[in-house]
DNA sequence: CCCGGGCGTCAGGGTTGCGTCAAAGACGGC
DNA sequence: GCCGTCTTTGACGCAACCCTGACGCCCGGG
């Protein structure tokens, strides 16, 4: 869940943002002036940080330099001010957005999900999808198995076949949808393919591939996967 | 140097573009329609865009489409519309900021640098840039690859390739992913291009680069790197 | 007991995809 | 304007993959 830090002074701003927020599933802290918020960020770490520059007790500016000093959180600056001075000073300090007031929600809404977006881990992000078995390990994401301590090589429709039954674990995938998933839509009766490819699934990582336990058989519907 | 891809068919808007930008020390490159925009992303890989969403030949946020489909470039946005309802199409379509007309040049160029500056790789992966396997090393941040105690000259295809498989370490890298992020996003089928520049990586990092160790061949899906 | 449908297994052949080499084309520097 | 480097393109041999048909097994029904 993605957590937001509201900092504003004016309770009805504050009370608009946390309800709309929430009403998101985002994650609401909320702070009403500048060392409130410091010890809070420091201490919450929230993915995103929206900052009203009018605080009773410090700069806004400030704010954003006590943030930028430990951490590159994505900050969202508000403010009633429209002078472009401001502004730049803002962004040059280290904020990543400037919105005006009055602000609509949508827009708001919409700023905050950009900067939530694009502060979101790269290609290195290790978000892979692991399905573990007795017997092998499928990585959906890498495209990789992993039996025995080795690599298992699949072939292209071999890998296609194995996501569309992993993705369906332990449920049970008919014959035509299979066909239609790996061969295409206007295949749909071809189940000798099936036949031969599950054979071959089954020989590469099956501990007895002549007794599956993890690809199974259900005569006349389709087939199974099971952890 | 930091480039820029100025994307708008009013040529008073990108001629006080150009020059403020040029004047900053930017690098520029200029579009006045959606096409060639597309084209001059993928031929320059920009460090961020501004496009404007009104083209004479394709909807802006197709545009946007078109990069977010192969690139995490920052897009900033100019509009004469203000509408909440344009700015969340925008926004949700991938861009980073979004800018109405008539607009001032400071505070564009303020929101131009807080993007390319949260663009900007992060300080604590020192340890990321470097990979190492038994037979070379790979130095992202520098761009140089040590081998046997020497540098290995490599070409910019040859790098970008290079760069594409490392950061996936261990995934397998489609091939349509691999063109389009190397030659651009209206590459996809041409594995021609791909057979001739890893036989060329193989042979100047593999040990024996007729049984390759770490550019690894899944045929009919992609390549992977290992380390 | 025989028969038929569905499934698993195996092996051969057409086709596709990959690695390799070479040469032409594009680009930039001197 | 010439030359060297990098990129693109084409051709060829070879290996791997995909499809196909044949056969045997199991099981339920006639």
């Amino acid at each position: 869940m993605t957590r937001v830090l509201v900092i504003d002074d004016e309770p009805q701003i504050v009370r608009a943002l946390v309800i709309n927020l929430r009403a998101r599933k985002y994650e609401v802290d909320a702070a009403h002036d500048g060392a409130t918020a410091l010890q809070l960020a420091a201490a919450r770490h929230p993915d995103v940080v929206v900052l009203d520059l009018g605080l009773p007790d410090m700069d806004g500016v400030e704010v954003i330099r006590g943030l930028r000093g430990w951490t590159r959180v994505p900050i969202l600056v508000l403010s009633a001010r429209h002078s472009s001075d401001e502004k730049v000073e803002a962004l040059d300090a280290g904020a990543d957005d400037y919105v005006t007031k009055p602000f609509g929600m949508d827009e708001l809404l919409a700023r905050l999900r950009a900067a939530v977006r694009r502060a979101e881990p790269t290609g290195g992000g290790e978000d892979d999808v692991l399905v573990e078995t007795d017997g092998f390990t499928v990585d959906l994401a890498a495209k990789k198995v992993h039996r025995d301590g080795r690599d298992v090589r699949l072939t292209p429709t071999e890998w296609h076949l194995l996501e569309v039954l992993v993705r369906n674990t332990g449920r049970l995938v008919s014959q035509k949808q299979l066909l239609q998933e790996v061969w295409g839509p206007s295949y749909g009766t071809e189940t000798n393919y099936l036949r031969v490819y599950m054979a071959q699934l089954r020989r590469k990582l099956e501990a007895d591939p002549s007794h599956p336990k993890h690809f199974i058989t259900e005569p006349g519907m389709g087939y199974r996967f099971e952890k």
